[in-house]
DNA sequence: CATCAAAACATAGCGACGCTATGTAATGTG
DNA sequence: CACATTACATAGCGTCGCTATGTTTTGATG
């Protein structure tokens, strides 16, 4: 008994949005509905202001992350594929730092939570994998394991992305993760050879 | 031939700004000078514009994480200190989350880029007394694996701090380090052990 | 010590921000 | 078809950072 929303309006916004972050163009409510023939109230009713935008667009963030790991195919070698999850990780990262910093600015009340779960149970799924090949010792939480891969992507993701460390400081990522990997229990040369095949050519950088 | 500027209203307006960052209000150009008794136009005088600010409050928030960091003795045990070094690095974030979220918010052009570096060069110097000590081997890079302590150390920070992991995530920080001081050559037990004295009480949280 | 240029400082106002109030047009329901 | 309800457009409010303008203070100079 009444008008309903176009989804187009919506998602045409949140691209809009996206779009102008990745082109470091300042995102406001009057710069995002201009030239789009929308009024400013669209943001509203579809948002609820600008801060759902902001919100939308963390979700849309997780959204992309999880279908960028998704590209990434398991192989015989979890130890391999939980490299390459966190190379993707990062690859998504910079290849979108001022999205990616938006979705880790403050304020986790996602729309839905599940978008960010799905990213950690990925991690969690290979690790669990490696455990059952014998990669990694019987004791393993997959959970902490996956949760600590996470700290190590983030912590180079955030301090490469927008922080200090130039972009060669990637590097670190396989030393870091085959030093946690190797701690779970898998064998030092192995598990380094297994890191750097998954971490692939996000070396060069 | 002029007038001179009064140090006092710059550490004024900058103590003001930190304390209002704490105290979670928003710092604007307005709210800031209020009650003070200058105007707005100190800012300017001062810092150049909020941009200004915003870049002397990184640098103080660089300063006083190096100050957190001086109070962390020095002690027989370079890998105890190392974690040591790693949980005032975190106790501080914590307790100046918004502070320490402003420090890697984006651009690096601080006045004195020295005060960034001192906090590293405490980890350089402690991984370079671990070698000596025969704790790491010698193949070690100091600043690479001070980097990588870094990198975890931020990780765990911000995914705390202002992100979706709990408090109760900072003990991932003990099996993290003891995973890359083991794999510097540490031997694993011992490791663990200085890691855990350390880290100390911030594993109850 | 008087002078004066230069810089600090106070005030007012500009454009842009997010948001809301108000009026209008469109549309799904009875 | 009629109507209630919602999307949508416009205008305006308060606040934001910033700057233009005028005043006051002050430190170097003759």
């Amino acid at each position: 008994m009444a008008r309903t929303k176009d989804p187009a309006v919506r998602s045409l916004l949140l691209d809009r949005a996206a779009h102008m972050l990745s082109a470091r163009e300042p995102v406001t409510l009057r710069t995002l509905v201009a030239g789009t023939g929308v009024s400013t109230m669209a943001v509203y009713t579809y948002f609820g202001g600008m801060d759902g935008l902001w919100q939308a667009l963390r979700q849309e963030g997780f959204t992309r992350l999880a279908a960028r790991l998704a590209t990434v195919k398991t192989s015989a070698d979890p130890v391999r594929d939980l490299a390459a999850l966190g190379a993707a990780y990062l690859a998504n990262a910079l290849e979108n730092p001022d999205l990616y910093r938006v979705m880790f600015d403050a304020g986790f009340d996602l729309e839905d939570a599940g978008a960010a779960d799905a990213t950690l149970d990925r991690l969690v799924r290979a690790v669990d994998r490696a455990k059952t090949d014998g990669r990694f010792r019987d004791g393993v939480e997959p959970l902490e394991l996956a949760t600590q891969s996470w700290t190590i992507g983030h912590g180079l993701a955030s301090l490469v992305a927008t922080g200090p460390l130039p972009h060669q400081a990637l590097t670190h990522g396989v030393p870091l993760l085959t030093a946690l990997f190797t701690s779970a229990g898998d064998e030092p040369a192995r598990c380094r050879r297994s890191v750097e095949r998954g971490w692939g050519r996000l070396l060069p950088a």
